[in-house]
DNA sequence: GCGTCCAGGTCTACC
DNA sequence: GGTAGACCTGGACGC
């Protein structure tokens, strides 16, 4: 796991101080569809480790300090409990435990009740065949808003491959890293340390060409002050958005990639996607597609199409199977 | 090898 | 208000 991106100078740090803390949550609750999500999508880092049901990762919250994770689940399904370490360089005060317990518990979306998103099984064949799947998969957030950004900036107009080059490149050159349980995880950078770097210097470590101006522009944006994602989650859908939307980089795609209200991030790959599934084939330009899929989606699923939109994208295998369709390789 | 095209959006100038 | 064109980089493709 400790690779070439830990060799590079990357600061890192020992953690000695731990504190356990246990969760319980709304069932189902399936603790390792959701931490470790078949479409392979990380929990907080693309660096962290999973091992026999254990995750191992690290969480920046709102004052900017990292801390290491350690999480497994004590629980089943339907009896959910969660428990997870928390390793930091100081001892615990009781107020920062209790501050820790609610960032941990936005992340894994424990209380939220997805009833009403099961029931629309009864109606709908594809929640159906989603929810048959993936029973008890959780959407989850993260307390650090910078690092959404980051993925929302690097998915723009580029193939994964190349995101994931650009996201790489941040987390190895200005992210930092810490070591606990055995583990090294590395994280993404801080809001301040991008906002430091000059647009050249995100430009060539980086390679995030015309991405480096925006990005460093978010980063002064919120290292001087923005709303964090549980703060975003207080506002109304669109008034998330509008906030998000007001960032220079930042447009109707990214907005939903990074808002706790989990839009339809519909983009040109997933727009395929949709399309296979509900039309039975790809439009011949699928980014013109895209606001008719959004309204219907809207019209079919209302507010759970957020979900209905991650169950498939973690579901292309079965869904392949069960519609005789090549969902993968869009 | 080398040149060309285009991708998992967003912004801006122009009409 | 709507829309065409520019924008980094790197992989795929044709020659």
């Amino acid at each position: 796991m400790i690779g070439a991106r830990f060799d590079r100078g990357m600061k890192s740090r020992e953690l000695k101080h731990s504190a356990v803390l246990d969760f319980s949550a709304v069932p189902p609750y399936d603790f390792v569809l959701t931490v470790h999500k078949p479409g392979g999508w990380s929990l907080l880092t693309p660096e962290e480790v999973f091992e026999n049901e254990v995750l191992w990762t690290a969480m920046r919250v709102p004052t900017g300090e990292l801390f290491g994770l350690k999480l497994t689940s004590i629980g089943t399904v339907e009896k959910p409990r969660v428990r997870c370490w928390v390793y930091s360089d100081h001892k615990f005060g009781r107020v920062e435990k209790a501050n820790l317990s609610r960032a941990i518990n936005f992340t894994l979306n424990l209380k939220e009740d997805l009833k009403e998103f099961y029931a629309l099984s009864r109606r709908d064949s594809l929640v159906r065949a989603l929810t048959e799947d993936l029973c008890g998969l959780r959407n989850t957030k993260t307390p650090d808003v910078f690092s959404r950004l980051i993925l929302a900036v690097t998915l723009q107009m580029a193939p994964i491959s190349r995101s994931d080059q650009m996201m790489g490149l941040l987390i190895s050159e200005f992210g930092e890293s810490v070591r606990f349980d055995g583990k090294e995880i590395a994280y993404w950078p801080s809001a301040a340390i991008v906002a430091e770097a000059s647009v050249r210097e995100l430009e060539r470590r980086c390679k995030l060409g015309y991405r480096a101006k925006a990005l460093k522009g978010i980063a002064g944006v919120v290292r001087r002050g923005f709303p964090s994602l549980e703060e975003l989650e207080t506002m109304l859908p669109d008034e998330a958005r509008a906030r998000l939307m007001e960032l220079k980089g930042i447009g109707d795609y990214s907005a939903d990639i990074v808002s706790p209200h989990f839009g339809f991030a519909l983009d040109v790959w997933s727009a395929k996607i949709f399309s296979l599934l509900m039309f039975g084939k790809v439009p011949e330009n699928p980014r013109e597609a895209i606001p008719r899929i959004k309204r219907i989606a809207e019209e079919r699923w209302g507010k759970w199409r957020g979900y209905v939109f991650i169950y498939v994208l973690h579901d292309l295998k079965n869904l392949s199977r069960r519609y005789g369709l090549n969902l993968t390789e869009v």
